[in-house]
DNA sequence: GTCTATATGCAGATAGAC
DNA sequence: GTCTATCTGCATATAGAC
């Protein structure tokens, strides 16, 4: 078996295995046992689980990243340099909702990688995510053109209000499937993305508009002067 | 020393511990260090580690819930048993955000521990969620009594939402912290709780209104449809 | 490059003296 | 109830033969 067979094997079922089960509980026993390969070639080809699992982290969101981005590239040509709003948010969420969600033949360990990275932040991830910084970044000014008069405050919590609550039903099904018995259908996902991106966009319009925004900054401010006595 | 007093040492250590730094990297010699007591002792007293971290999510999770629900009966009193949207959203999010991000006096150290344990979702904590739900009914309840038109789904949604923004904040305040370059108050938490609760009330009464709802559920049809050619 | 065998370390849990 | 000392098991990592 040539080499990069192995390698290969042991980052195919290292990826799955974590990404099903998380890190915790995931043992190098486990991975070798699932790519058929020795115990001893995981610490040959990445020295230590750690470096395996940075590895998988780096080239897993590389992945996600391009798909986000190509999406966004095109809401961008489309629009003649300036994206429609909702358009960006849907490049932004859309690729790990259905990556993580949607039909199992358009789902992707890939995404389920990353999701499960973000749960459970074990230290060479840690290390690693100041990229992601840098990825948000041309959402953020992607929007800035679509909303040039857009507060940059409520520009930021936009984002990272999609990025919550596209993540956090991603991460806890269960609970809302539970409470809604039912309801709210977590399986149609272009329905789900529709309603995050609309919300999303909502808030950011809503903040943009100068009569509404100042009723909302000012029963803010109302309120929490309020609350300081 | 009073038997009592080694039991509730046990716990006051363990609860800060594992709210700061996970179940994941903390061990009983490091809870029985802080509490300046013997490592036999926990499991005396509590059995197992699981038990320990099963004892705590009850204990603390039921500090958690009866804040909320104290704010939510004050608002229903207030409105004469209907209470308004916003003031149950209110109700919801605000105990948590306040016991997490606010002044550091009015920070408990349940309500970090609830987060911590619904970040690490291990084991002993799986099994025992599910009463979460009953206490989200109540808050369903409520909206439903404020917005008696208001669909299910819908209702069901806005209040994950609601949680997935509060929760999402809370764990990753860095991320968002770094991409505003500080623009983001984290520290106004009575800013944060209104600009959560504005949001999802407008979803909630967006959904609501008729025009708007059709509006938005067909254009999410179309565009469903649309991608699945 | 791949294997077997083993070193090393730390975790949770327990036996038994006091 | 509380302590010391120890058992047991499992995880990562490595040494060294092939």
């Amino acid at each position: 078996m040539p080499s990069d067979q192995t390698r290969a094997s042991i980052l195919d079922a290292a990826e799955r295995l974590y990404a099903e089960r998380g890190f915790g509980e995931v043992t190098l026993r486990d991975i070798v046992a699932a790519a058929g390969v020795n115990l001893a070639a995981v610490n040959y080809h990445f020295g230590s689980k750690d470096a395996l699992i940075a590895e998988l982290f780096v080239t897993r969101g590389v992945a996600t990243n391009r798909a986000r981005l190509t999406e966004l590239k095109e809401a961008e040509t489309a629009g003649n340099g300036r994206a429609d709003v909702k358009a960006i948010l849907r490049a932004l969420v859309g690729p790990t909702l259905r990556g993580c969600l949607g039909p199992d033949n358009q789902q992707s360990t890939a995404a389920h990688f990353m999701i499960r990275a973000s749960i459970e932040s074990v230290p060479p991830i840690r290390r690693i995510k100041n990229r992601e910084i840098d990825h948000l970044r041309k959402f953020a000014a992607a929007i800035r053109r679509a909303l040039p008069d857009c507060d940059d405050a409520d520009l930021y919590w936009g984002l990272h209000f999609a990025l919550a609550m596209a993540h956090q039903t991603i991460r806890d099904t269960e609970r809302l499937t539970k409470l809604s018995e039912g309801k709210c259908d977590l399986d149609n996902v272009e329905a789900l993305i529709e309603r995050i991106v609309d919300a999303c966009a909502m808030m950011l319009t809503a903040a943009n508009r100068t009569p509404a925004r100042t009723e909302t900054a000012s029963s803010t401010i109302r309120r929490a002067e309020k609350l300081k006595n």
